[in-house]
DNA sequence: CTGAAAGCGCTTACAG
DNA sequence: CTGAAAGCGCTTACAG
């Protein structure tokens, strides 16, 4: 017992509400896109009724054409499997969504010549911003970004060179905290894990971190190639222990590779974080259920799709935006703020 | 120095490449469409050389309102922070790729007026199909669907009745392979832990699992509100502590659910697996990193992609594509096979 | 071998 | 108060 008898609905345009109505295409279009104001009471409710009659909805192509405007933004970023790639996809889609956006998902797996192909097709799609997230160098981007096209990075930095705006981290600074959390427990031999092929970002807080402890600790490296993933943890934190006798304290640059020196570690027998202390960066939220023996400086990723749209409106309206450095944390510590550079949360520094 | 000095381009259309090549925008379309033949060699090489030296791509708008096809696919799903949902939406974004597609993604947090807002967004992006993961009910979706609306049902059939095809599990199934994987292990106390709030897909695993002990095993049950999250499980467990003796082994409903009870049998000095076996459903990658003590059912999500794009283009073409239930399998067992009902990697039951 | 024209669905001056 | 018309970028019969 269906309420209305309900036809396969196809193509509902202005034409057909129009005729439906009796009215012209342009005041239902007037009507549709709240310019009730110049049409007659009678009308205006004869054009709703059939609108609402026959479920008609703009078609946004039709829109978007003739404002070459799609209210579409794409997102490039390499490996969703990443619970932190997937946490700025999340933040971001529902602060675009917010804005009236929708989001366009490509997963670059982290290869430039996919990253070159996805920009490509996004500008076929007329997409009105582009967020690169953890973004690779490619010639693609160099000549978008020459281009003046609408984007904001994400996590890294243009990879290059400069120009658009950046939002992220302090990550020497965050390097240099996990240092620093080392000195005040007195570890004056540590260690630090990464990928081989690791970014910027990784090799940043890597320097932060040796920088800070140079003179005041030994720091011992391991390092396998590949990128930010647990396997590449445990053959850095093999390649480590195969050099020299394990530290008191070992710096993951990423949680990812902190899971895998934790399997490391287990397999040797060494007791964590009794024996030796370690500490990721992500703060992913899973820690707490499974990894408990992780110490991991926390990164504001939930807040980054606000970010993300206000930077992206600022771009719309004229502006160029400034890089937002955001804050970290280390567990049962109060935020570290990040030095007064750029601006955060719409404040000036 | 830069190797050529690059103006913001904007705006290069048919007429752009037409007027730079001297002919008409008809004959540039055919060229740029790869119908080469009907062109001289000369207008070819001219048109061809136009759309190189100005960059031109074709805007998807205007094709997509000429031919009513988009090549846009939209994805709800509920929740990307769970890591099944992001590896699936990597999986159909890589696949949908592949395919000339784009995916836009929509996260609908489990509501029901969300999940319809986004619905009508979809149409009025026009687009080609909808995926729907593990979607709830809700008026948009029923009439959608009467609609005869483009869709593909994932992880959970359709909740608002039936119609729309189905890929995912056989959950039923999965509990029933669960509480054998018990009885051959000799576990006569098992309990069993879920959320409240749980959809079929979490129902069905329970009563899978309860209908296979019954008879054989003394089964208590755990639940507590909420949806598939460790704090979920947590508390789940902790309720069923609360009315019974610990059991010898327990079925989480999800590994999102084991993760919370894991926590639990640590804070109650209840070892696992030695004293109690916990079997998780999904088989999240990571858990060989962070939870070697959880045995997961797998789930291959990383399939279903394929699976989803499949059954988008059979759709296309005018098929009724048949439920897709994919295997499972328990770690170092053989995958189970589903029972023969649809359809299973193409070939027929 | 090539182009003029219609039309996809929409918006927006402009005219009445 | 309302509508005819142009045009966003594209494709595709149709004519020549």
């Amino acid at each position: 017992m269906r309420k209305t008898p309900v036809q396969p609905r196809e193509r509902v345009s202005l034409a057909t509400v129009a005729a439906s109505a009796g009215v012209s295409i342009a005041t239902v279009s007037r009507i549709v896109n709240g310019d009730t104001g110049r049409a007659s009471r009678e009308t205006v409710a004869r054009v709703r009724q059939a609108v609402e009659a026959l479920g008609y909805r703009p078609n946004q192509l039709g829109r978007a054409l003739k404002h070459g405007r799609s209210r579409v933004v794409a997102m490039l970023a390499p490996n969703l499997d990443n619970p932190m790639m997937a946490t700025i996809a999340a933040s971001t889609e529902a602060a675009l969504r917010d804005a009236g956006y929708v989001m366009i998902l490509c997963d670059t797996h982290d290869r430039a010549d996919l990253q070159d192909e996805y920009l490509e097709a996004m500008r076929s799609q007329v997409v009105e911003g582009t967020v690169m997230v953890a973004s690779v160098a490619s010639p693609g981007l160099a000549r978008f970004v020459e281009e003046g096209g609408p984007v904001v990075f994400v996590v890294r930095r243009n990879p290059c060179g400069t120009g658009g705006p950046f939002l992220g981290i302090d990550n020497i600074g965050a390097g240099g905290h996990v240092a620093e959390f080392f000195l005040r427990r007195g570890i004056t031999e540590a260690g630090v894990l990464y990928p081989t092929q690791g970014s910027s970002v990784t090799r940043e807080r890597c320097e932060g971190f040796c920088a800070r402890l140079a003179g005041l600790a030994s720091v011992v490296r391991g390092e396998a190639p590949g990128l930010s993933h647990p396997e590449v943890g445990y053959q850095a934190a093999r390649a480590m222990a195969a050099g020299s006798p394990w530290p008191r304290g070992i710096m993951c640059v990423s949680d990812q590779i902190a899971y895998g020196a934790y399997r490391f570690t287990r397999e040797a027998g060494i007791r964590v974080p009794d024996e030796c202390l370690i500490v990721g960066v992500d703060g992913n939220d899973l820690n707490q259920w499974l990894a408990p023996w992780l110490t991991s400086l926390k990164v504001p990723y939930r807040e980054f799709g606000g970010h993300v749209v206000k930077m992206l409106s600022q771009i719309w309206s004229g502006e160029r935006p400034d890089d937002r450095i955001l804050p970290y944390s280390l567990a049962d510590e109060p935020a570290a703020l990040p030095p007064a550079a750029g601006c955060r949360d719409g404040m000036p520094a």
